[in-house]
DNA sequence: TTGAAAGCGGTACCAC
DNA sequence: GTGGTACCGCTTTCAA
């Protein structure tokens, strides 16, 4: 009947359209393009000829609802814009196109019935894994919400991986990749504090989160292994954005006024503290010193060039894709019963990067 | 490599199993779930309890083959660190996730090989629309090769999206989506030339890219326009990244020290020109001056705050994802039937974003 | 309203 | 080496 394709949209072509034209069936056709099996040279030509004729490439789906398919790695990030996120986000994809993993990105935008719905979305698109990135805020509840999602995901063979989260309790199929976020917090806040600083502004992040508390944690830490009083008048919590940096600063310049060193949450939130400082007309680093976290590239574009704690976002990602990786080859062939509890928790080190942001208290004693 | 199915109630639930379970046929089960169907208020009940017991989603794969499924955006970029990308990225997502559509990211680290892959690999999934992010090369090969990737996903019924790069000639089924990158340009030269600079460092961006191109074209029609000598000595090619603003900045303070301001090919180039007037004792803007191009966060995080151009990244990916999702409901602007060459051309503006880092030339003349 | 069955495009096992 | 063909999980006629 129809010798040709219908050009437009009529659909692509199938397997079968290529077994047709090349006077083949469509298991040769298979074979040929999927190149694990031996097939004859004469075959192979044939084929692939009208293969490039046609322009024709294997249905996705098809092919994963088949039996085959390739591993999907998705990426539920809160928001894309977010540096920090986007680095690891470019670990995680440059690790999988590495394996010829594909990779899929969404965007939660905080909001805990997206991020349902999204695992959910990944779930039906029958990814390998779920990689959600981010600090969280460990309620009660967030336990239980991710011991859901991590069950499910497993029940449907994918695999939850927490990347900058609390790991989760118990014997939950998780995955958690983290970095040493309280002692990054501890040794940044002990180098303002050999350097002399006493009292210093704390601008955490967001109360509640889990990277404010550590980082805050940290720091406090700190002045009690230097002896030094901690004012928690001088903690300031906020979103990490250089709106609340620069609002915070403001705020403890007509408050406290005494301080002389900002300990910020994140290069962000010292931007934006170092923004108001200077519209105030204060220096830095000679009248105030400062200090940031996360070590994006924002942070050496600044200036002076901001000291802060090097996270490995990056290399997070990488992990994350690997720990995933690995596992799935680590699955016996038989098919190894699942809800193994493994709750692999890998942790990343941190470290201070020194510039220029930071000087011995002058301002005044 | 194969995979095999586990045995047993392993893997994931699929709907023969919910309507085993729940005593109906599976063509009742698929049609309480796609709820486009009329169905009893009894059945629905049992369906439903049965899905949530066992937490059953549909096989999203099996879904689009037989023929629903969910539409998905691919998104290409170069480099998912760069935020104006970022920033278009989280425009069509954001547009996509409006629409119940899915967006896939993928990165081809700006080589044509992978590109290519990407690009067959977004067909094999069956996308509804390929979107290329960011300037190109405009060589004749540019036009070969989208013209080629244009037709191969028309054909395959998806559609190809370019994003800030040059619009295809001829007969091309594809959509652009750009902004008005000269305009740009000879906006912000004409900023700094009515402030009286004369001698002004250009750093257009890598010699060859599209958006460098046009961007410099723009700042040399604006001389033109104020009668103002342009000259060539004064322009230095390079990478968009701050260490080419760094290197360049110092080079030119070697060679041709009298330039008054710089204007940056876009805000991270801005960043590191400003790091290198500053290591050599030159103030911002008191001693020279200087703009950028993009307008993404960083500009209003510098000290001083950064004059540039706004380009509304944000906005082109929302655009681009509703031409794409007008086109498919058959809504297109001009309600033509597809295969139809549309070369679908949308120019969003630019505009001038006056911060603080431009003041009247006073070093020397 | 509900059920049976025919595909959707491929893969892989089984004969020839 | 190749060619049949029985699925994969779901949607959608077509009957009942």
């Amino acid at each position: 009947m129809s010798q040709r394709k219908a050009i437009g949209d009529a659909g692509r072509a199938t397997i079968r359209d290529v077994a047709e034209r090349a006077g083949v069936s469509v298991a040769s056709v298979s074979r040929v393009l999927s190149g694990n099996y031996p097939v004859s040279e004469e075959l192979r030509r044939r084929v692939m000829k009208v293969v490039r004729d046609l322009d024709y490439v294997t249905n996705a789906h098809a092919r994963s609802l088949a039996g085959g398919g390739t591993p999907t790695v998705a990426i539920l990030i809160n928001n894309i814009t977010g540096a920090a996120f986007a680095h690891v986000a470019k670990g995680v994809e440059g690790a999988a196109t590495l394996r010829g993993w594909l990779s899929l990105v969404g965007t939660t935008g905080d909001d805990p019935e997206r991020e349902l719905a999204l695992v959910n979305l990944m779930r039906q698109q029958g990814v390998a894994a779920v990689v959600l990135l981010g600090g969280a805020y460990d309620f009660e509840e967030y336990q239980l919400r991710m011991a859901r999602f991590a069950r499910s995901l497993d029940a449907a063979g994918s695999h939850l991986v927490l990347v900058g989260r609390p790991p989760l309790e118990g014997d939950v199929p998780a995955t958690t990749v983290d970095y040493d976020n309280e002692s990054g917090a501890y040794a940044m806040a002990s180098h303002l504090l050999s350097a002399g600083h006493r009292r210093v502004l704390v601008l955490p992040g967001p109360a509640g989160l889990t990277t404010a508390q550590g980082r805050l944690k940290g720091a406090r830490r700190a002045f009690e292994a230097y002896g030094v009083p901690f004012d928690p008048g001088l903690v300031r919590h906020g979103p990490y954005d250089d709106e609340h940096g620069y609002a915070a600063v403001k705020a403890a310049l007509h408050d406290t006024p005494d301080f002389t060193a900002v300990l910020a949450g994140t290069d962000v939130v010292a931007a934006g503290a170092m923004q108001a400082l200077r519209a105030e007309g204060l220096r830095v680093p000679d009248d105030v010193s400062i200090v940031g976290y996360d070590d994006i590239p924002l942070a050496s574009q600044l200036t002076p060039q901001l000291t802060t704690v090097h996270v490995p976002y990056e290399e997070m990602g990488r992990v994350a894709l690997r720990a995933v990786a690995d596992r799935r080859e680590g699955t016996g062939p038989a098919g190894r019963r699942k809800g193994g509890g493994d709750g692999e928790h890998l942790v990343l080190g941190t470290h201070v990067v020194v510039r220029d942001s930071v000087r011995p208290p002058r301002r005044h004693t």
